[in-house]
DNA sequence: GTCAGACTAGACTGGACCGTCCAGTTTGAT
DNA sequence: ATCAAACTGGACGGTCCAGTCTAGTCTGAC
């Protein structure tokens, strides 16, 4: 092996980036200070300035790393395939494993900050919603032109139906996580029963046997999940 | 005229809240610097202190004076009131007018600073919520139940109704805003067009005249897939 | 004019904090 | 053993800032 230090290098750059990623999710970039994330990496500060070269680094840094991950995981996490399941069982399995993904106390606290940051760094907002929301509903997108192609949906412009299913799958919880804390952030059963509710709205809009005349067809769903 | 000095008083205090509005809006809490506060109020920071114990006590104020402020906003300028007009025509006119009230840089601005700061004044969060979003759907909700009463709409939970048709209203365009900045803010015509979209949702998903025919499907009301 | 209350200008305290420096120690490959 | 690179621990400079204090000025009612 001729890595010599080169172990305790990666390993010293991990810790640091570990305990900056809890200080800075706990504090914010300004209320975080440097000799904290030393203390907590277990780390002199002089370690941390040898690997990055100031707080603003480290905090662009983290928060990369961050949506970066978070990116991996949708990407790996959510069901990709267009097979032939019908429309609605794919949609529903997709918006469940979604939620499952995004709505975690962690990565709610990611997009807390970096929208507490925006102002300061406002790459970063973007960076969020690229990796985010705009994969997402790219993915989606791709999904409903296939579905769409075979005649289960009716979605002449993929991109906008994607962009209202996702939101109105996502708005929702993302938004009282964001107001709340981790209050906000639903159950294991509300997130079932909002993903349920999301997939049937969508469909009523853009399913193929969409009819808007005037037949008083109540589509009474059952209150329950 | 006996009110001497309060005159003076008031005059000074809104300069200050003011000053301190814009300065927090830009900056943040801990951003923020109660000198500049002082001077661009054009006051002494002998002053500030004499209306406002601290710096803590004076970003409160200025935040609950916003939020305060965006909820008359809503109150006043939504249209309320549950004539006669049929639901896709009140519906459309509210959406437009509750993006309209919304989506100012100003609020989207007190939004992000609000989010970002729920770690450390959770009661702000949640204020903004009660303020912002629970009053719209309330009010959705009480219309709701008005038409479903007669006949114009099937919402067996108004509750959720108006839940769901808020955040397929502000979904998007709140989270654009949030992380894109100020140019995340819909233009006025993107603005209508999305809102047209939004009632056109909606009351497939809950109009009266709504067949779920042909559907095959999925039911995400029963589990019967 | 007088007087109280509002206000000013700026110095000052006490503390937090970024980033650097330094003198010495550990680590691991040769 | 030796050597270079990684790391320690703490001190330190410089800056920023919340909040206080002082000494004096302005305003307007009486």
């Amino acid at each position: 092996m001729s890595n010599g230090p080169a172990n305790r290098l990666r390993r010293s750059r991990e810790r640091i980036l570990a305990a900056a990623e809890d200080e800075f999710l706990q504090n914010g970039f300004l209320g975080t200070n440097m000799d904290s994330v030393a203390d907590r990496a277990g780390v002199s500060k002089q370690t941390v300035y040898a690997h990055l070269k100031s707080k603003e680094a480290l905090f662009l840094e983290v928060v990369e790393a961050m949506t970066g991950g978070a990116a991996r995981a949708l990407r790996e996490d959510v069901e990709e395939p267009l097979d032939d399941r019908p429309v609605g069982e794919y949609l529903l399995e997709l918006a469940v494993d979604q939620l499952t993904v995004v709505m975690t106390p962690r990565l709610m606290r990611l997009r807390r900050m970096v929208i507490g940051e925006v102002e300061r760094f406002p790459e970063l907002g973007r960076s969020l919603f690229e990796h985010g929301p705009r994969v997402s509903i790219e993915r989606l997108a791709r999904a409903f032109a296939h579905y769409t192609r075979i005649g289960q949906l009716a979605t002449p412009d993929p991109v906008a139906a994607a962009t209202q299913f996702n939101w109105i799958l996502m708005g929702a919880p993302t938004n009282a996580a964001m107001l709340l804390g981790d209050a906000g952030i639903p159950t294991r059963s509300e997130l079932e029963r909002h993903a349920e509710e999301s997939v049937r709205i969508f469909l009523c809009a853009y399913g193929p046997g969409v009819v808007v005349a005037n037949q008083r067809t109540v589509s009474s769903r059952s209150p329950s999940g």
